[in-house]
DNA sequence: TGAAAGCGAGAGCGATGCTCTCTCAAGAAA
DNA sequence: TTTCTTGAGAGAGCATCGCTCTCGCTTTCA
């Protein structure tokens, strides 16, 4: 049962030991720890995917891999540090498929486009409703999201400005001038300057709200809080799109 | 320690044994039931706002109440079924707040009106933000509404619909009279129509989205996603407050 | 070739949710 | 008043959890 013997394996093929060490000789220390840590994180969003973030046990994934629980410390110190990774990973899963939708629509119109990412979005959160929980339900008690992760957060809102700044020129609802002056009271402008290049500070309230307005809308779809009001969440996310897009000038 | 010798205290002040046992002549059974009730929600709420609600231990609301906790089996079967409990109470007692604000307002504007309901919701929010979170962060797994829940969750929706239709004759921003005519396509009219009392069925996209704005914001604010982009969130929100007022033509 | 570092096994600690049995007190029935 | 039923807490126990520590083996590197 145990692996005592790793001489005996064949020495040209890399396996897997009956107790789950990584042997042979193809596959050097560091090539073998990079395995096992995505093995971890793949095994990880399985369960999280069956059972929910609550339901993720660093002991059943040790089980599930045929390594005994003390093993994992070796990769993740923490269960939070498995979390934290899984939350890094699940931001750039979520960014990198609202940019490839949006790359794929690059000859669409604006409100098209806006459409085309926003979909992708909830297209994401559908099929990870877990893993969406995970970066956009409660956070983990204590988690403080570190500087990596915040970069992988601003994927997607970079894809919605850069559509809306190739949509200049279009006439948005009637913009309360007055109160989109002191936008920098309020506002971290330097920061979000970088983020929404070249779209006119008049509009950083509302494409705030459209970026909230969309993960609010999935957060109220998947938690449950439509049922007895919303009867097709298809649908209905299309008519708030139609308001956002107006709201935008889209 | 322990409480054996109950016909020793005073006859006639109910009180707690060492051992938690609610003993005394004055307290019925069902009145030390409720009462007991009472403590471990309230003690369990204290431990919520403390630690979370991944940080409620049932073991650690015994320990508090000087009780073993198989004792806290006789009240609640399971620690989803205290869960629960305390859902239904931060329904009810976010809803109370924000009827309370409403009836204080009663001879403002409707937009005024509507600001003070969603100003009421944020301040029930930030002050209990880890009960915010049981209903309206991450659901529990496998947890089901019980219909008295449902009840409690429309107070909310009810304010604000109040609210709308009491303002009727005001023009909104430019309905989409089109996207509005299949509305029971895709929405619970027939149950909307009790909550959305007098309110015409173009505006109940808008009536949702301003709902799902409400909390989505929260969400958003309490869960740090506004770090490094929103500086005082006091005054982004009465910016949403003004774009969804305008929305609804109040 | 030999020292250093990485890794898994295994035992163990304190804590959790939950179950079960035991005992005693309170309320209802006689 | 006496008897019987029911409700409540105590206490032991089970399986599980996150995490720590030591041990022995293997890979790596000087």
């Amino acid at each position: 049962m145990t692996c005592k013997s790793t001489a005996l394996l064949i020495a040209g093929a890399a396996r897997w030991c009956d107790t789950g060490r990584v042997t042979g000789r193809n596959l050097s220390r560091a090539e073998a720890r990079t395995a096992q840590i995505a093995t971890i994180k793949k095994v990880s969003r399985a369960l999280i995917a069956s059972k929910g973030v609550s339901g993720l046990s660093l002991r059943e994934v040790a089980r599930e891999m045929r390594v005994v629980s003390s093993a994992l410390y070796r990769y993740f110190a923490t269960r939070d540090d498995l979390l934290t990774a899984l939350i890094f990973d699940a931001y750039n899963d979520l960014g990198a498929s609202v940019e490839r939708a949006d790359a794929k629509a690059s000859s669409e119109s604006a409100g098209d486009r806006f459409r085309i990412a926003a979909r992708a979005v909830r297209r994401w959160a559908k099929r990870h409703p877990h893993e969406y929980s995970l970066i956009y339900g409660t956070p983990v008690p204590n988690y403080v999201a570190p500087v990596t992760t915040i970069e992988a957060a601003t994927r997607v809102p970079r894809v919605l400005s850069k559509i809306l700044s190739n949509a200049q020129g279009v006439h948005p609802f009637p913009l309360n001038v007055e109160a989109a002056r002191d936008v920098d009271q309020f506002l971290e402008v330097d920061a979000l300057e970088e983020v929404l290049v070249d779209v006119p500070r008049e509009m950083y309230v509302r494409a705030l709200m459209a970026w909230n307005m969309i993960f609010g809308f999935l957060s109220f779809e998947l938690y449950g809080h439509y049922v007895g009001s919303v009867k097709n969440a298809n649908v209905m996310f299309e008519k708030v799109l139609d308001e956002l897009a107006a709201l935008l000038g889209l």
